[in-house]
DNA sequence: CTGAGATATATTACACGTTATATAACAATA
DNA sequence: TATTGTTATATAACGTGTAATATATCTCAG
């Protein structure tokens, strides 16, 4: 077997292991979606959820609620107006600027990923790491043990609707 | 100021969340190779740093070790020979396989990235994040507010040293 | 020793992030 | 009001990961 340098480097190469552990984490993610047979994209989301929490957002609104530069998100907004979940006009203030909001079938997507998907993912990543504590660097291996030993899709099938409001009083501190 | 959601969301966008996190740290730690005025990228770094380790490896080892796929091990290894930094030739005893080595040159920007980048970019990590503790939320909400309030470039340029070791042994659980 | 399957690497196509830059609309001032 | 600078979005080019597949080499059963 051969040394797993990334891990061994520790701090050194944290960007790298924290990349590629959310990689992971993405990758196993779609998986539990598309078990659903729901014709998405984890990574689109986000956007979804920002609009259904914020209301309608404008492509930079976007970019900045979920952590990405304006071009990825002006790409990925295209990708839902094709899939018939959002809508965009300009602002009627700003002709410059674009509202986003969710049509119809987004809403009801959203609606629909909120009592199912979206719970049953925070439980499976709960299960893995819900209970973790102490220094990052031993976190991540524990993560990382843990995706080799059962992936999401495998894990945390009860208990769902309780992790999410858990999440948001974390962010709270 | 705009909801940052996939914050917000908690386990539910992890993975979303540490590939931009890791992100991050690797543009930050970019920075100051770039400053080193190495012409290098700080993701071919770990390829050097695991063939310094373990001796030529194949480019299947590598990929495993780096924890990538073949694919991507294939260009990084094509880069880096185009640098003049590793040579390839065929297993004496299997054709198929392409031993990696590294060369002088590969061998002194190693050596010389040994005493001074790394150290440099470990104690700049660790100086962001070395001493948290508890739950991976929290810690990722702290170091995005470490990152935003001071890049990595500005950050830990003492006791590079001890870092290093403490990695290592931190992995050695 | 030959043909079938397995294995290692290379290639291709794609996903999704980035930076740099073009374009359109707004704001302000000479 | 015409010019000049700023802001919002779109587009282009690129980096670096992936999966799928082609090609070359090895292994082994018949």
């Amino acid at each position: 077997m051969v040394e797993d340098v990334v891990r061994t480097l520790g701090f050194l190469c944290l960007g790298s292991r924290l990349r590629r552990i959310g990689e992971r984490l993405q990758a196993d993610t779609q998986q539990i979606v598309d078990a659903a047979g729901l014709g998405i994209q984890a990574g689109q989301y986000p956007f979804l959820a920002a609009i259904d929490r914020a209301g309608p957002l404008t492509i930079g609104e976007l970019a900045q609620s979920v952590g990405i530069t304006q071009p990825g998100a002006t790409r990925t907004i295209g990708q839902l107006l094709e899939l018939g979940l959002v809508d965009m006009r300009p602002a009627p203030d700003d002709q410059r600027r674009r509202l986003v909001s969710l049509t119809d079938k987004g809403q009801e997507l959203v609606n629909y990923s909120k009592t199912t998907i979206w719970p049953r993912v925070a439980a499976a990543v709960a299960d893995l790491c819900g209970d973790l504590d102490g220094p990052i660097l031993a976190q991540l291996a524990t993560i990382e043990d843990g995706l080799a030993a059962a992936p999401l899709i495998r894990r945390g099938t009860t208990a769902a609707s309780r992790v999410l409001s858990d999440a948001e009083q974390e962010e709270g501190r």
